[in-house]
DNA sequence: ATCTTGCATCGACAGACGTCAATGCAACCG
DNA sequence: CGGTTGCATTGACGTCTGTCGATGCAAGAT
Protein backbone atom coordinates (compact mmCIF):
# COMPACT_ATOMS: atom_id res chain seq x y z
CA UNK A 1 0.00 0.00 0.00
CA UNK A 2 2.71 2.07 0.69
CA UNK A 3 4.56 1.93 -2.63
CA UNK A 4 3.07 2.34 -5.47
CA UNK A 5 3.30 5.59 -6.29
CA UNK A 6 3.83 7.06 -10.12
CA UNK A 7 7.79 7.61 -10.44
CA UNK A 8 7.61 10.83 -10.99
CA UNK A 9 10.90 13.53 -11.77
CA UNK A 10 13.00 10.94 -11.62
CA UNK A 11 13.73 9.23 -8.29
CA UNK A 12 12.75 11.53 -5.61
CA UNK A 13 15.77 10.51 -3.50
CA UNK A 14 18.41 11.44 -6.51
CA UNK A 15 19.32 14.96 -4.86
CA UNK A 16 17.53 18.40 -3.23
CA UNK A 17 19.06 21.40 -5.03
CA UNK A 18 19.01 19.90 -8.57
CA UNK A 19 16.35 20.30 -10.97
CA UNK A 20 15.69 21.52 -14.58
CA UNK A 21 14.42 24.74 -12.92
CA UNK A 22 11.28 25.14 -15.45
CA UNK A 23 12.03 29.07 -15.16
CA UNK A 24 15.41 28.01 -16.62
CA UNK A 25 15.75 25.95 -19.55
CA UNK A 26 12.59 24.79 -21.73
CA UNK A 27 10.93 21.45 -20.18
CA UNK A 28 11.09 18.87 -22.55
CA UNK A 29 7.90 17.00 -23.25
CA UNK A 30 8.37 13.71 -21.03
CA UNK A 31 9.78 16.08 -18.22
CA UNK A 32 6.29 17.90 -18.15
CA UNK A 33 4.23 15.40 -18.25
CA UNK A 34 5.70 13.90 -15.41
CA UNK A 35 5.49 17.47 -13.51
CA UNK A 36 1.84 17.83 -15.12
CA UNK A 37 0.56 15.03 -13.12
CA UNK A 38 1.68 16.22 -9.92
CA UNK A 39 0.51 19.99 -10.33
CA UNK A 40 -2.74 18.60 -11.55
CA UNK A 41 -3.24 16.86 -8.18
CA UNK A 42 -2.43 20.11 -6.59
CA UNK A 43 -5.49 21.85 -9.36
CA UNK A 44 -8.56 20.98 -6.83
CA UNK A 45 -9.74 22.35 -3.73
CA UNK A 46 -10.64 19.36 -1.96
CA UNK A 47 -7.14 17.78 -2.46
CA UNK A 48 -5.32 20.84 -1.39
CA UNK A 49 -7.47 21.35 1.81
CA UNK A 50 -6.55 17.61 2.71
CA UNK A 51 -3.16 18.01 1.76
CA UNK A 52 -2.65 21.24 3.77
CA UNK A 53 -4.52 19.05 6.99
CA UNK A 54 -1.68 16.24 6.32
CA UNK A 55 1.42 18.06 6.10
CA UNK A 56 0.28 20.35 9.10
CA UNK A 57 -0.84 17.64 11.14
CA UNK A 58 1.58 17.55 14.67
CA UNK A 59 2.90 14.52 14.77
CA UNK A 60 3.34 13.72 10.55
CA UNK A 61 0.11 11.44 10.59
CA UNK A 62 -3.81 11.65 9.85
CA UNK A 63 -6.26 8.73 9.98
CA UNK A 64 -8.80 9.10 7.45
CA UNK A 65 -11.37 9.12 9.94
CA UNK A 66 -10.35 12.63 10.73
CA UNK A 67 -10.03 13.74 7.34
CA UNK A 68 -13.61 12.69 5.91
CA UNK A 69 -15.58 14.77 8.79
CA UNK A 70 -14.43 18.15 7.74
CA UNK A 71 -15.58 18.02 4.12
CA UNK A 72 -19.39 17.47 3.31
CA UNK A 73 -18.06 15.01 0.53
CA UNK A 74 -19.21 11.42 0.48
CA UNK A 75 -16.81 8.83 2.31
CA UNK A 76 -15.62 7.18 -1.33
CA UNK A 77 -14.81 10.75 -2.77
CA UNK A 78 -12.31 11.75 0.14
CA UNK A 79 -11.34 8.37 -0.19
CA UNK A 80 -10.39 9.03 -3.99
CA UNK A 81 -8.91 12.32 -3.85
CA UNK A 82 -6.58 10.70 -1.10
CA UNK A 83 -5.23 8.07 -4.06
CA UNK A 84 -4.98 11.07 -6.66
CA UNK A 85 -2.77 12.50 -3.98
CA UNK A 86 -0.78 9.83 -3.33
CA UNK A 87 -0.57 8.52 -6.81
CA UNK A 88 1.44 12.00 -7.39
CA UNK A 89 3.72 11.02 -4.87
CA UNK A 90 2.41 13.61 -2.42
CA UNK A 91 1.80 11.66 0.35
CA UNK A 92 1.94 8.32 1.48
CA UNK A 93 -0.08 5.84 3.76
CA UNK A 94 -0.19 3.13 6.22
CA UNK A 95 -2.57 0.66 7.53
CA UNK A 96 -2.51 0.61 11.23
CA UNK A 97 -5.41 -2.32 13.01
CA UNK A 98 -9.08 -0.51 11.95
CA UNK A 99 -7.45 2.51 11.18
CA UNK A 100 -5.71 4.32 7.81
CA UNK A 101 -3.30 6.87 8.22
CA UNK A 102 -1.52 9.42 5.86
CA UNK A 103 1.57 11.40 5.71
CA UNK A 104 3.12 13.99 3.39
CA UNK A 105 6.23 13.25 1.39
CA UNK A 106 7.91 16.39 1.88
CA UNK A 107 10.77 15.32 -1.04
CA UNK A 108 7.91 15.91 -3.38
CA UNK A 109 6.88 19.18 -1.84
CA UNK A 110 10.53 20.27 -2.10
CA UNK A 111 10.94 19.32 -5.51
CA UNK A 112 8.24 21.42 -6.56
CA UNK A 113 9.51 24.29 -4.66
CA UNK A 114 12.60 23.97 -5.87
CA UNK A 115 11.40 23.99 -9.72
CA UNK A 116 9.06 27.22 -9.07
CA UNK A 117 12.12 28.29 -7.61
CA UNK A 118 14.20 31.32 -9.91
CA UNK A 119 18.19 30.75 -9.74
CA UNK A 120 18.66 33.52 -6.92
CA UNK A 121 20.88 36.49 -8.48
CA UNK A 122 19.27 35.87 -12.07
CA UNK A 123 18.00 39.16 -13.75
CA UNK A 124 15.21 37.72 -15.17
CA UNK A 125 14.97 40.86 -17.19
CA UNK A 126 10.87 40.45 -17.78
CA UNK A 127 9.15 43.53 -16.43
CA UNK A 128 8.54 42.67 -12.95
CA UNK A 129 4.96 44.41 -12.85
CA UNK A 130 5.01 48.37 -13.41
CA UNK A 131 5.47 48.19 -16.89
CA UNK A 132 3.12 47.17 -19.47
CA UNK A 133 1.63 50.30 -19.88
CA UNK A 134 4.63 51.33 -22.69
CA UNK A 135 3.33 51.59 -25.63
CA UNK B 1 -4.93 42.95 -22.34
CA UNK B 2 -2.44 42.98 -19.76
CA UNK B 3 -4.81 43.89 -16.47
CA UNK B 4 -7.51 41.10 -16.04
CA UNK B 5 -6.01 38.21 -14.14
CA UNK B 6 -7.85 36.16 -11.68
CA UNK B 7 -6.62 37.90 -8.42
CA UNK B 8 -5.10 35.35 -6.89
CA UNK B 9 -3.95 34.46 -3.35
CA UNK B 10 -4.80 38.12 -2.39
CA UNK B 11 -2.60 40.95 -3.73
CA UNK B 12 0.05 39.97 -5.50
CA UNK B 13 2.61 42.81 -4.17
CA UNK B 14 1.63 42.26 -0.27
CA UNK B 15 4.78 40.35 0.57
CA UNK B 16 7.45 38.13 -0.17
CA UNK B 17 8.60 36.03 2.60
CA UNK B 18 4.40 35.72 3.82
CA UNK B 19 1.70 33.17 2.67
CA UNK B 20 -0.36 30.72 5.14
CA UNK B 21 1.58 27.87 3.81
CA UNK B 22 -0.31 25.05 2.70
CA UNK B 23 2.00 22.83 4.84
CA UNK B 24 1.84 24.71 8.25
CA UNK B 25 -2.17 25.32 8.70
CA UNK B 26 -4.96 23.76 7.06
CA UNK B 27 -6.09 26.22 4.34
CA UNK B 28 -9.50 27.16 4.46
CA UNK B 29 -11.83 26.72 1.45
CA UNK B 30 -11.71 30.16 0.14
CA UNK B 31 -7.61 30.17 -0.29
CA UNK B 32 -7.81 26.56 -1.57
CA UNK B 33 -9.90 27.29 -4.19
CA UNK B 34 -7.82 30.22 -5.43
CA UNK B 35 -4.57 28.31 -5.32
CA UNK B 36 -6.52 25.32 -6.95
CA UNK B 37 -7.13 27.67 -10.03
CA UNK B 38 -3.12 28.58 -10.10
CA UNK B 39 -2.17 24.82 -9.90
CA UNK B 40 -4.86 23.43 -12.46
CA UNK B 41 -2.84 26.00 -14.64
CA UNK B 42 0.41 24.28 -14.17
CA UNK B 43 -1.26 20.87 -14.30
CA UNK B 44 -0.90 20.33 -18.26
CA UNK B 45 1.94 19.31 -20.00
CA UNK B 46 1.53 21.94 -23.12
CA UNK B 47 0.92 24.55 -20.16
CA UNK B 48 4.24 23.90 -18.42
CA UNK B 49 6.20 23.70 -21.54
CA UNK B 50 4.74 26.90 -22.46
CA UNK B 51 5.47 28.58 -18.97
CA UNK B 52 9.05 27.10 -19.61
CA UNK B 53 9.31 28.08 -22.79
CA UNK B 54 8.60 31.82 -21.61
CA UNK B 55 10.07 31.82 -18.21
CA UNK B 56 13.41 31.02 -19.61
CA UNK B 57 13.59 33.24 -22.57
CA UNK B 58 16.51 35.69 -22.48
CA UNK B 59 15.18 39.00 -22.63
CA UNK B 60 11.99 38.05 -20.85
CA UNK B 61 9.82 37.87 -23.46
CA UNK B 62 8.37 35.61 -26.01
CA UNK B 63 6.63 36.08 -29.42
CA UNK B 64 3.95 33.69 -29.74
CA UNK B 65 5.12 33.10 -33.33
CA UNK B 66 7.71 31.35 -31.78
CA UNK B 67 5.94 29.08 -29.72
CA UNK B 68 3.31 28.38 -31.55
CA UNK B 69 5.52 25.97 -33.75
CA UNK B 70 7.26 24.68 -31.03
CA UNK B 71 4.11 22.35 -30.53
CA UNK B 72 2.15 19.94 -33.05
CA UNK B 73 -0.87 21.69 -32.19
CA UNK B 74 -3.21 24.12 -33.68
CA UNK B 75 -2.54 27.66 -33.41
CA UNK B 76 -5.88 28.15 -31.68
CA UNK B 77 -5.20 25.32 -28.90
CA UNK B 78 -1.89 26.84 -28.13
CA UNK B 79 -3.93 30.67 -27.58
CA UNK B 80 -6.31 28.63 -25.45
CA UNK B 81 -3.60 27.76 -23.26
CA UNK B 82 -1.29 31.07 -23.17
CA UNK B 83 -5.08 32.01 -21.78
CA UNK B 84 -5.27 30.17 -19.08
CA UNK B 85 -1.48 30.65 -17.82
CA UNK B 86 -2.71 34.45 -18.17
CA UNK B 87 -5.57 34.16 -16.72
CA UNK B 88 -3.86 32.19 -13.56
CA UNK B 89 -1.60 35.36 -13.15
CA UNK B 90 1.22 33.47 -13.96
CA UNK B 91 1.71 35.02 -17.46
CA UNK B 92 1.14 38.63 -18.76
CA UNK B 93 1.64 40.03 -22.74
CA UNK B 94 1.65 42.84 -24.65
CA UNK B 95 0.66 43.55 -28.36
CA UNK B 96 3.39 45.38 -30.26
CA UNK B 97 2.82 46.03 -33.48
CA UNK B 98 1.41 42.71 -35.50
CA UNK B 99 3.04 40.40 -32.54
CA UNK B 100 2.07 39.77 -29.38
CA UNK B 101 4.68 38.99 -26.59
CA UNK B 102 4.49 37.46 -23.39
CA UNK B 103 6.39 37.23 -20.42
CA UNK B 104 6.15 35.45 -16.61
CA UNK B 105 5.03 37.16 -13.49
CA UNK B 106 7.51 36.26 -11.25
CA UNK B 107 5.41 37.68 -8.46
CA UNK B 108 3.11 34.07 -9.08
CA UNK B 109 6.32 31.67 -9.26
CA UNK B 110 7.92 32.86 -6.32
CA UNK B 111 4.17 32.80 -4.19
CA UNK B 112 4.04 29.06 -5.17
CA UNK B 113 7.14 28.09 -3.98
CA UNK B 114 6.60 29.77 -0.55
CA UNK B 115 3.13 28.26 -0.74
CA UNK B 116 5.34 24.75 -1.01
CA UNK B 117 8.25 25.37 1.18
CA UNK B 118 8.29 24.09 4.48
CA UNK B 119 9.84 26.64 7.42
CA UNK B 120 13.51 25.86 7.64
CA UNK B 121 13.97 24.31 10.69
CA UNK B 122 10.97 22.45 11.44
CA UNK B 123 11.48 18.93 12.19
CA UNK B 124 8.45 17.80 10.43
CA UNK B 125 7.85 14.67 12.43
CA UNK B 126 6.65 12.51 9.30
CA UNK B 127 8.49 9.49 8.46
CA UNK B 128 10.81 10.79 5.86
CA UNK B 129 10.79 7.97 3.37
CA UNK B 130 13.26 4.98 5.11
CA UNK B 131 10.02 4.27 7.73
CA UNK B 132 6.88 2.46 6.56
CA UNK B 133 7.81 -0.94 7.24
CA UNK B 134 7.75 -1.14 10.83
CA UNK B 135 4.79 -3.23 10.80
C1' DA C 1 -8.68 50.16 -50.44
C1' DT C 2 -7.44 45.49 -50.65
C1' DC C 3 -4.59 41.74 -49.44
C1' DT C 4 -1.95 39.26 -46.14
C1' DT C 5 -0.29 37.93 -41.69
C1' DG C 6 -0.61 37.16 -36.55
C1' DC C 7 -3.44 36.11 -32.96
C1' DA C 8 -8.01 35.67 -30.42
C1' DT C 9 -12.73 33.97 -30.16
C1' DC C 10 -16.52 30.79 -31.26
C1' DG C 11 -18.95 26.39 -31.62
C1' DA C 12 -18.59 21.58 -31.53
C1' DC C 13 -17.13 17.19 -29.83
C1' DA C 14 -14.60 13.29 -27.44
C1' DG C 15 -12.46 12.22 -23.32
C1' DA C 16 -11.23 13.25 -18.54
C1' DC C 17 -12.80 14.56 -13.95
C1' DG C 18 -15.56 15.07 -9.50
C1' DT C 19 -19.21 13.18 -7.25
C1' DC C 20 -22.38 9.78 -5.42
C1' DA C 21 -24.82 5.27 -3.92
C1' DA C 22 -23.87 0.59 -3.72
C1' DT C 23 -20.79 -2.87 -2.74
C1' DG C 24 -16.51 -5.21 -1.17
C1' DC C 25 -12.98 -6.18 2.10
C1' DA C 26 -10.17 -6.08 6.35
C1' DA C 27 -10.02 -5.83 11.21
C1' DC C 28 -11.87 -5.47 15.71
C1' DC C 29 -15.83 -6.95 18.99
C1' DG C 30 -19.49 -9.80 20.97
C1' DC D 1 -19.25 -17.53 14.58
C1' DG D 2 -21.92 -13.28 13.04
C1' DG D 3 -22.14 -8.23 13.57
C1' DT D 4 -20.01 -3.75 13.22
C1' DT D 5 -16.86 -0.25 11.88
C1' DG D 6 -13.33 1.96 8.72
C1' DC D 7 -11.85 2.48 4.31
C1' DA D 8 -11.33 1.18 -0.75
C1' DT D 9 -13.39 -0.09 -5.16
C1' DT D 10 -17.00 -0.15 -8.64
C1' DG D 11 -20.29 1.74 -11.83
C1' DA D 12 -22.94 5.55 -13.21
C1' DC D 13 -23.84 10.35 -14.30
C1' DG D 14 -23.26 15.34 -15.19
C1' DT D 15 -19.78 18.71 -15.89
C1' DC D 16 -15.39 20.43 -17.19
C1' DT D 17 -11.35 20.33 -20.32
C1' DG D 18 -8.36 19.88 -24.45
C1' DT D 19 -8.64 19.97 -29.12
C1' DC D 20 -10.04 21.30 -33.68
C1' DG D 21 -11.93 23.99 -37.90
C1' DA D 22 -14.09 28.17 -38.95
C1' DT D 23 -14.33 32.82 -38.23
C1' DG D 24 -13.24 37.53 -36.50
C1' DC D 25 -10.22 41.33 -35.76
C1' DA D 26 -6.00 44.25 -35.72
C1' DA D 27 -2.03 45.86 -38.05
C1' DG D 28 1.34 46.06 -41.61
C1' DA D 29 2.14 45.65 -46.85
C1' DT D 30 1.05 46.64 -51.60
Amino acid sequence: MSNQELVVLGQIDDAGACCPGLLTAPLDESQAVELAKVFKALGDPVRLRLLSMIASRAGGEVCVCDLTPAFELSQPTISHHLKLLRQAGLIDCERRGTWVYYWLVPEMTDRLAGILTRPAGEPLPGRTAAAGAAS
